[in-house]
DNA sequence: CCGCCGCCCTGCTTGC
DNA sequence: TGCAAGCAGGGCGGCG
């Protein structure tokens, strides 16, 4: 599933593959992947268009355009932005296919359809609802505790919640955590200033350290030249009920919070 | 605004 | 062994 770390790894790989292409021709082969705003058509609008840059914002992928639109992809679980050639075999489950210049193609894959590619004007604030990015100086312990303030809610849902902090996922919300030795469930209110300083180092720490190893692929997760991540190596929580934890040798348990498999110690974890 | 829930999907895992 | 139910989970819309 991809989370910042991986949609990173995937941007940087589009930066270097498809930056300073023309699209050529488009074909879109499940309509309701690709979304456009009233009265333009996604696929004629993005033909003849040049990619002028690759950010990321949150855990979306998104395409900056010479006219000033935007191709933001969101990839959700299963989702892929695969680079090949032309020539290859069609890549499995592609749902959006663009051939580029230079003999190249930029897939759209998802087994699970639930990613989508959405068309964006050069006004539309399309983000505006998404909160900060945690990589960014503004992610302050100031700027965190204030959040946090009478939240109510699990911290671990509070991580998750977009609206907050972007592009953490379950993965390096349970990794974050353990990190910070905090307790999934405590509320965000109860997080004295030391805890809440250990977290956002450790949610920083986390993604920087994921992103070096080009992100974590359990199951399906891969960059845009279709190689595997190599942080699943480096997780002391996830996935991992009933082996010992890496700090005290207890076992690590699995619990639910807020419907989310939530992998912790209870021992270090307060 | 906040918090919570169900839905969207398919493939792998689990359990009988 | 075979099959079906259950689980996985990010974002979004609906609801209170």
């Amino acid at each position: 599933m991809p989370e910042l770390p991986e949609v990173e790894t995937i941007v940087r790989g589009l930066e270097a593959a498809v930056v300073g292409r023309r699209i050529l021709a488009v074909q879109v082969l499940l309509p309701k992947m690709a979304l456009a705003p009233v009265g333009v058509q996604f696929a004629p609008a993005l033909v003849g268009e040049r990619i002028v840059g690759s950010r990321r914002r949150g855990k979306y992928a998104v395409l900056l355009l010479a006219s000033g639109r935007r191709l933001v992809t969101s990839l959700r679980m299963t989702g892929r932005l695969i680079v090949g050639d032309e020539g290859d075999a069609p890549y499995p489950a592609t749902h959006v296919s663009l051939r580029l210049e230079g003999g190249l193609r930029l897939s759209f894959a998802d087994v699970r359809t639930f990613g989508r590619m959405r068309l964006v004007e050069p006004t539309e604030a399309w983000d505006a609802a998404l909160g900060l990015e945690p990589l960014s100086r503004d992610f302050t312990p100031e700027r965190f505790t204030a959040m946090l303030s009478g939240r109510t809610t699990p911290v671990k849902v509070f991580l998750l919640d977009q609206r907050r902090l972007v592009g953490i996922g379950n993965i390096y919300a349970c990794e974050a955590l353990w990190g910070a030795r905090i307790r999934p469930s405590r509320p965000g209110k109860a997080l004295t200033s030391p805890a809440i300083r250990r977290l956002r180092d450790a949610v920083v720490d986390v993604l920087a350290r994921a992103i070096e190893l080009r992100g974590t692929s359990i199951d399906d997760y891969v960059d845009a030249d279709g190689l595997a991540g190599g942080f699943q190596n480096r997780l002391s929580v996830y996935g991992r009920a009933g082996e010992p934890c890496s700090r005290c040798e207890r076992p690590i348990v699995r619990t639910v919070i807020a419907q989310r498999g939530t992998w912790w110690c209870r021992t270090c974890q307060r």
